[in-house]
RNA sequence: GCGAAAGUGGCGGAAUCGGUAGACGCGCGAGACUUAGGAUCUCGUGGGCACGCCCGUGGGGGUUCGAGUCCCCCCUUUCGCACCA
């Protein structure tokens, strides 16, 4: 529709021209200097990509451009933004996909990493290209080892024999964060269990720091949920169950050998107020004390069951809605409350990895318990009443004065101290068939019942959490060699720091087999080398380390990218460090986020950093999902964003995606949807140009007031992320300056162009100089810029971002509601700040009100300034 | 089973505090312009009819002058964890 005068708008050209005098301009990088000496530091920092072959989708866009969105308002608003990108390039899933294509990762990587870099570029974000990492090169892992070292150093990292989750699939141990349901989160395969050698980040040892601190660190709720969930704290004790020794000794082949053993049996539990009730015992198959209690007879049948257990795979284990299996060792213990001996069993509901692999059975108060007690018809003993009513219990509210229930002890407790039970009753109660804890309540008993068994040394109280060690090994190619060396004569050696980097040789084979050892174990030439301490030979380790300790640090590197003599410079954390803002996916919550919060106490606690939380603010994104459906490639609906760029654009892209639904939830693309952000730019276009055009009234009435609220709108809601909202109100204001098919004013249009920056950078860059403006819209203004702007103009100190005027925010005249008993009966315009006496007046003189009022008496008024009046009537 | 979030037009989604339900956009309808239209512009667009109202935010109760919003019960969906003692 061009008519000669008028010129169409045509993002290609524009994107190209502004994305290469950025470029050129360094407008978005720092030089060292720049970064070093930058005022009003803001580090916004998105998830950093791990770059496939297929190229970047449309999630990594909408990710990405949220949190450029987000960097660019608070540039626009006067803040030293920097924005840096990088790639984590190694792990099992490169290596995975660079063995199908038959490419070699040292190949295929950077290949893929240019391609990323071109369709990151193509975006419009604005990163400092000065400033990336790319965790493959050795300049990068060299300080991945080097934190190893530190950790090792420390006492934090260990290499011990453990029950590990290994995928048959992908030939390598997982850390438990990426077993899903049972099942390699790379590959699908169901994981098995082996015992194998592996090192260990002890994280364990900051549970409780890391739940701590979940309570001051601004972060998306769910996400501090998520992590809260996964440490899983729970309060309890730890109670002994002294071994029955007659009944073992009789049975026992080394009796020599059961002093060294403690004569006890330890388990953890969050309800020692049930110990009366615990009428038998049940180990995990593999617990260590499992073959000592095993009677002759019973042998047999105890191996049996473990064998077969050692072979079942992890999902099959841990259905939780399959039948409870176990069996009799034929060994016994002593109940440390009752005196009684109880049955040792073994079955799988017990976990080895949780709390001590071994549980009291109280199959009154327990679900499991009472599955397990009546298949195998063990003793089902009920400890705990349920009382009346919840107000019976000693010390609730309702109670009695002098702290009895209600409803009488001796009530309570006969009624149902002898009542059997049909299931398990794992509510609140007061205590029965407990000797002298009876008529307590359940909660008070918890703490009475340890410390009666402390004082014989029988109990502790006990915190115990559901968060394990970190296994950090990988007996994979694709990943940064374990600094550490094994030497005959001097046992476990780190790489002197001096030697880093430990270089990831080129292997030609690297493919993983079922040896359980990496494909390094196969290059002699590599894993041989002299001890550095007695000169001897010794070999390297030759496990590589996790993916995910690469990217536990890398926000640290950014700033100190391209120093060689440090991992991250100790001026350049302090001013840019801890993250002011991060935003990524929900789907690191339990992985990527929790490990690089213990690396950062970690540092914090050896002195390298001055902070303990890396990210003062994270802020999860949605998903985005096509046509209701989530995108796959089975489905065929992956959205390709290249193709949409090239047809509308980038900036009409980034503002579809942060249009098309809230930010934080995701939304559903659709072809279609592109029209209408593309439609409005395209409006937004046409209103600017030719410039020539342009009124130069000032703005005034009701579009004035307009574009205060306006900016109003828009500064709050990007503020919170609510990109979608935004946008609407900046779609508002545009159809309110073309109402009519009027002629726009500059004065009108300038500040809208500031809004629009954030989503549709090359745009507003575009407009912004054929406004006459020399530099570019996201640079700090100079005084005379800033002096000749139109008038009514404000602008936030340091940037080009407007500021909205309360006064004229707010309208002149309201749509004033006039409701009679509740319903909506008239709507008139009044001025703001009417009086009641005044709003009822003109309530009643509206014909329609009259109607529903009917003569008939006013009983009540509900007056709300500025909205609404309500009449009562009878 | 536990934890978290969410159910609003044909669709994506709006709606600070309990105060005009459906902003904005898509789609659709009518019209204008046009050789043409998957372009552009204008107007309309929750359902119903007696054209003034009635009905409408998953279902059922409740609180209130007034409920998408608060309370109770139920249903559905999505996500996370899942025999964690």
């Amino acid at each position: 529709m061009s008519d000669g005068n008028h010129e169409t708008y045509t993002p290609a050209a524009i994107e190209e021209k502004w994305q290469r005098l950025w470029e050129e301009r360094g407008t978005n990088t720092y030089g060292d200097e720049a970064l070093a000496a930058a005022d009003r530091p803001f580090y916004n920092l998105m998830m950093f990509p791990y770059p496939s072959a297929e190229g970047l989708h449309v999630g990594n866009i909408y990710a990405f451009t949220g949190a450029d969105v987000y960097g660019r308002f608070r540039r626009l608003q006067g803040d030293a933004v920097f924005e840096p990108i990088g790639f984590d390039a190694f792990g099992i899933h490169s290596e995975n996909y660079a063995l199908k294509v038959g490419t070699h990762p040292m190949e295929l990587i950077p290949k893929n990493i240019a391609n990323f870099t071109r369709q990151l570029r193509r975006t419009g974000a604005m990163y400092d290209w000065n400033h990336t990492v790319d965790t493959t090169d050795p300049r990068y892992y060299r300080w991945t080892q080097w934190l190893f070292l530190q950790l090792y150093k420390a006492g934090l990292a260990e290499k011990r024999e453990a029950p590990v989750n290994w995928c048959p699939g992908c030939h390598t141990v997982l850390a438990n964060e990426q077993v899903i349901a049972g099942e390699c989160e790379r590959c699908g395969t169901a994981v098995e269990q082996r015992y194998l050698s592996q090192w260990f980040f002890r994280i364990t040892d900051y549970a409780q720091r890391l739940l701590d601190d979940l309570s001051w660190i601004d972060w998306s709720e769910t996400t501090k949920k998520a992590q809260e969930n996964w440490i899983g704290r729970s309060e309890g004790a730890e109670l002994r169950f002294p071994i029955a020794r007659r009944r073992v000794a009789e049975d026992r082949h080394e009796p020599a050998r059961l002093h060294a053993e403690p004569p006890v049996i330890r388990v953890f539990t969050t309800r020692p107020d049930t110990v009366f009730g615990a009428t038998f015992m049940v180990l995990a198959p593999e617990h260590p004390l499992v073959d000592a209690l095993t009677s002759d007879d019973q042998r047999a049948a105890v191996e049996a069951y473990r064998a077969r257990i050692a072979t079942m795979d992890v999902v099959a284990r841990k259905k939780t809605d399959k039948e409870k299996t176990g069996v009799f060792t034929g060994g016994y213990c002593i109940n440390p409350a009752t005196g009684e001996e109880i049955p040792v069993w073994i079955a799988d509901y017990v976990l080895m990895e949780y709390g001590t692999g071994a549980i009291m059975a109280v199959p009154g108060h327990d679900d499991r318990d009472f599955e397990f007690a009546t298949k195998f018809a063990l003793p089902i003993r009920r400890v705990v009443a349920e009382a009346a009513d919840p107000e019976a219990m000693p010390g609730a509210p309702g109670a009695r004065e002098d702290g009895t229930p209600a409803v009488s002890e001796a009530e309570a407790l006969a009624r149902s101290a002898a009542e059997p039970l049909t299931e398990a009753y794992t509510g609140p109660g007061v205590l029965v068939n407990s000797d002298r804890f009876n008529g307590m309540r359940w909660d008070e008993a918890k703490r009475a019942i340890t410390d009666w068994l402390a004082e014989r040394g029988l109990a502790e109280p006990r915190v115990n959490y559901r968060l394990h060690d970190w296994c950090i090994s990988r007996q994979r190619y694709w990943g940064p060699p374990i600094p550490i060396l094994y030497c005959d004569r001097c046992g476990t050696v780190p790489v002197p720091e001096a030697d880093l980097p430990v270089v990831l040789p080129y292997v030609e084979d690297y493919k993983p087999d079922e040896s359980g050892v990496s494909p390094l174990a196969r290059v002699e030439e590599w894993y041989r080398v002299p001890c550095p301490e007695c000169g001897g030979e010794a070999r390297r380790e030759t496990d590589v380390s996790d993916t995910f300790l690469d990217s536990a640090w890398y926000f640290l590197r950014y700033p100190s990218a391209g120093r060689d003599d440090v991992a991250f410079d100790r001026a350049l954390t302090k001013k840019w460090l801890p993250v002011d803002m991060y935003i990524g996916g929900e789907e690191h919550a339990v992985l990527h986020l929790l490990y690089s919060r213990f690396i950062t106490m970690v540092l914090h606690d050896l002195g390298h950093i001055d902070f303990e939380e890396p990210y003062v603010r994270f802020r999860k994104h949605g998903l985005i999902i096509k046509d209701g459906a989530k995108m796959s490639k089975s489905r065929g609906n992956v959205v390709v964003p290249d193709e949409y760029i090239e047809r509308f654009g980038a900036d009409a892209f980034r503002t579809y995606l942060m249009f098309l639904g809230p930010y934080q939830e995701g939304g559903d693309f659709r072809d279609q949807g592109l029209q209408g952000p593309y439609g409005f730019l395209s409006r937004l276009w046409d209103c600017v140009v030719p410039v020539a055009m342009l009124g130069d009234a000032p703005i005034e009435g009701a579009l004035e007031q307009k574009l205060h609220a306006t900016i109003r709108k828009v500064t709050e809601d990007l503020a919170e992320l609510r990109y979608n909202t935004a946008i609407a109100a900046m779609m508002e204001y545009l159809n309110a300056v073309r109402e009519g098919g009027r002629r726009a004013n500059r004065s009108e249009v300038e500040p809208l162009i500031v809004l629009v920056a954030p989503f549709a950078p090359h745009i507003a860059e575009e407009l912004w100089q054929r406004l006459g403006h020399e530099r570019s819209i996201f640079e700090r203004p100079t005084e005379g810029e800033a002096a000749a702007r139109p008038a009514g103009w404000r602008s936030v100190a340091g940037g080009n971002w407007p500021v909205f005027d309360p006064e004229k925010a707010t309208v002149d005249v309201v749509e004033f509601v006039v409701q009679v008993n509740g319903k909506v009966r008239a709507r008139i315009p009044v001025e703001r700040g009417i009086r009641e006496d005044e709003a009822r007046a003109a309530a009643l003189a509206d014909e329609n009100v009259r109607r529903f009022v009917n003569g008939n008496q006013v009983r009540k008024v509900i007056f709300v300034p500025d909205r609404l009046i309500n009449l009562v009537v009878a």
